[in-house]
RNA sequence: UCCGCGGUAGCUCAAUGGUAGAGCAUCCGACUGUUAAUCGGCAGGUUGCUGGUUCGAGUCCAGCCCGCGGAGCCA
C-alpha cells in the first residue's frame, strides 16, 4: 500500500490508505477524536473511534500535540458533514515526532502580522499562508506559461549591476572583491539587449531597492517579470500588459477557487479584468481626479471625504500621489492603465511623446482595491541624441552605461516593455492586507530574518 | 528622512498614581459528531531599557532602543 495525498482522497473511497503528514488541530471527545490532519496538499478529517482502535492508539492520539508528524493508515469514507466531503475512520498511527508546545495558534484573524513574521517558516503551515501562497505559485506559473505561450524568451538578468539604472532609487551596495557592486533594482536594460538579439523576451527574477519604505506595499527584495518587445510601441505594450494581467487572474480563478474561499475572496471585482481596462492620459486623469476630489469631499463616508483632502495633493506636473491611486481604484473598481506621464517624474529612458515632447510614452498600471501600482512601463528612448540628452540631465555615470547606449548604436529600433511586481499582483488578486503576505519570507527594512 | 501610533503572561489585550488581570494557547481533567468544538482546573510576569518626580509608577516626566501605520519614492 503506498501513500496516498489528501487532495487525491476521494478517488480512494472505500479504500484503507495511508497518509504522511502533520495534525493540524484536534477536537473530541472522551471517546471519539477529530485530528485535522495535513500533508501540504490539503486538511482532512481523521476519526479516531475509542471502540475501533486499539487502547494505545486512541491514547497517543488523544495525546499528541498540533504539528506532530504523523504517518496513519486509515479507511476513506464519504461524509457530507466534513468541509472536503471525505474523512478518514483511523486504523494505524505512527508519531514520527511529538510536539507539545507548537508556538502559533490555531487563528483566523492576523492580529499582528510583526510576531507572525518571526514564526515564518512555521506560520506558513497555516491556513492563510498556504492559500495566499499557493495562488503566488500559479500566477509565477501563469507568467512563464504566458510568454512561453507567445514565443518570448526566458532571458535572465544579473543580479550584480554596476550602478544605477534609474538613478534616484536607492540601491544596495555590495563589496565585490577588491571593488563593489549593486544589488540589480531592475533587469529592464538589460532586457532591451534580449530584445534586440531575440525580439521578444522576459526577464523574471528578484529585484532590491534600498528604499527606507515602511507600508504594506513594499518589500525590499520582490520579483518582478519584465517582458521587452522590439518593435513594440505604447498601444503594444498596454495591449500586452492587459493581456498579461487578464491571463494571470483568469488562472487564478480558474485554478486556485479553493484557496479563493479560504481567503474569503471577493472575486466578483477580479472577474472585471474581463472587460477591457479604461486607458487614461495623465492629462485626462487630472479631470477625472478633480471630479472624484469634488464628488467625495461631498459624500457622508468619512474616509473618503479624508481621501479628497489629499487627492491632487501633488499638483500638475508631478507624480499622482498614494490617494490619487486609491481614488482611481475606487472610481474605475479594475485596473486602470494611466499613460503619458510628464517627462520629468519619469526615468531617462522614457521615450518622448512626439505629439508632446513635455510627456513621455509610458504607462502604469493601478489596481483597485488600494493595492496601487502594480506596472510600470513604456516605450524606450531609441533615438541615441534624445538618450544622451537624458542621461546627462540625470548625471548617469557613462561608464557603467555604456554598453547601454551601444543598443542605440547599432541597429536600434522602436520598442517597449514593462515590469509588474509579482507579489503587488499575487495581493491584490488574494486581496491580502500586506504585501508581505504574499511572499514567503518577506524581507524590509527592518526584517532580514528568518 | 518626516508625521502619527505603540511596546504589560507564549499570543491578543485590560488595569481614576494605591495588592498586575481576562480570553486564547500550553499542561491536567470531563465529554461518542466536533468544525477556531465546549466545559472545569493548575500554572504562567524584572510591565522594552536607563534615569527622574512621588510615601508609592504599568500609569507622570526626560532620554534611548525596538516595532507598526502613513508620506515621499517606487513595482
Amino acid at each position: 500500500m503506498g501513500s496516498v495525498q489528501v487532495s487525491d482522497l476521494k478517488k480512494h473511497l472505500g479504500e484503507t490508505v495511508e497518509l504522511r503528514g502533520w495534525q493540524y488541530n484536534r477536537r473530541g471527545s472522551g471517546k471519539l477524536l477529530f485530528l485535522q490532519f495535513r500533508d501540504g496538499s490539503g486538511t482532512v478529517q481523521v476519526v479516531v473511534s475509542k471502540k475501533d482502535v486499539p487502547e494505545d492508539v486512541f491514547e497517543t492520539a488523544k495525546r499528541i500535540g498540533n504539528e506532530s508528524s504523523l504517518i496513519i493508515t486509515g479507511l476513506v469514507t464519504e461524509d457530507t458533514r466534513s468541509a472536503l466531503g471525505v474523512e478518514v475512520q483511523l486504523k494505524t498511527l505512527r508519531v514520527l515526532q511529538e510536539v507539545h508546545d507548537y508556538p502559533i495558534q490555531i487563528t483566523e484573524d492576523v492580529p499582528n502580522i510583526d510576531k507572525l513574521l518571526d514564526v515564518r517558516h512555521l506560520w506558513v503551515r497555516s491556513r492563510t499562508p498556504h492559500a495566499i501562497l499557493r495562488v503566488r505559485s500559479e500566477v509565477e506559473q501563469a507568467i512563464r506559461d504566458f510568454y512561453y505561450q507567445r514565443g518570448f524568451v526566458l532571458f535572465d538578468a544579473p543580479i550584480f549591476t554596476p550602478a544605477s539604472c534609474e538613478g534616484a532609487s536607492t540601491l544596495f551596495e555590495v563589496p565585490y572583491f577588491e571593488d563593489k557592486a549593486y544589488l540589480t533594482q531592475s533587469g529592464q536594460l538589460y532586457g532591451e539587449a534580449g530584445a534586440f538579439a531575440f525580439g521578444k523576451i522576459v526577464v523574471f527574477g528578484p529585484t532590491f531597492r534600498a528604499e527606507k519604505s515602511k507600508t504594506r506595499r513594499h518589500l525590499t527584495e520582490f520579483w518582478m517579470v519584465e517582458p521587452e518587445v522590439a518593435f513594440l510601441e505604447l498601444d503594444g505594450i498596454m495591449d500586452l500588459a492587459e493581456e498579461q494581467v487578464r491571463y494571470v487572474v483568469c488562472r487564478v480563478l480558474e485554478r486556485c477557487k479553493e484557496d479563493l474561499k479560504v481567503l474569503e475572496r471577493n472575486t466578483a471585482i477580479l472577474e472585471k479584468v474581463a472587460e477591457p481596462f479604461p486607458r487614461v492620459s495623465y492629462s485626462e486623469m487630472q479631470d477625472v481626479l478633480q471630479k472624484l476630489k469634488a464628488e467625495f469631499a461631498a459624500s457622508s463616508d468619512p474616509e473618503l471625504v479624508k481621501l479628497s483632502a489629499d487627492i491632487l495633493k501633488n499638483g500638475l506636473g508631478d507624480d499622482l500621489g498614494a490617494a490619487d491611486e486609491t481614488a482611481v481604484g475606487l472610481h474605475y473598481k479594475r485596473p486602470v492603465m494611466i499613460h503619458r506621464y510628464p517627462s520629468a517624474v519619469k526615468a531617462f529612458y522614457m521615450k518622448r511623446d512626439p505629439a508632446n515632447p513635455d510627456y513621455v510614452l509610458c504607462v502604469d498600471v493601478i489596481a483597485p482595491e488600494g493595492v496601487g501600482e502594480v506596472i510600470g512601463g513604456g516605450q524606450r528612448e531609441d533615438n541615441m541624441d534624445l538618450l544622451m540628452k537624458q542621461v546627462e540631465k540625470h548625471a548617469i555615470p557613462l561608464q557603467s552605461i555604456n554598453w547601454y547606449l551601444d543598443l542605440r548604436r547599432y541597429g536600434s529600433v522602436p520598442h517597449g516593455g514593462f515590469g509588474m511586481g509579482v507579489e503587488r499582483c499575487v495581493q491584490w488578486i488574494t486581496g491580502c492586507q500586506h504585501v508581505r503576505e504574499a511572499i514567503p519570507f518577506p524581507r524590509t527594512i527592518y526584517r532580514t530574518n528568518p
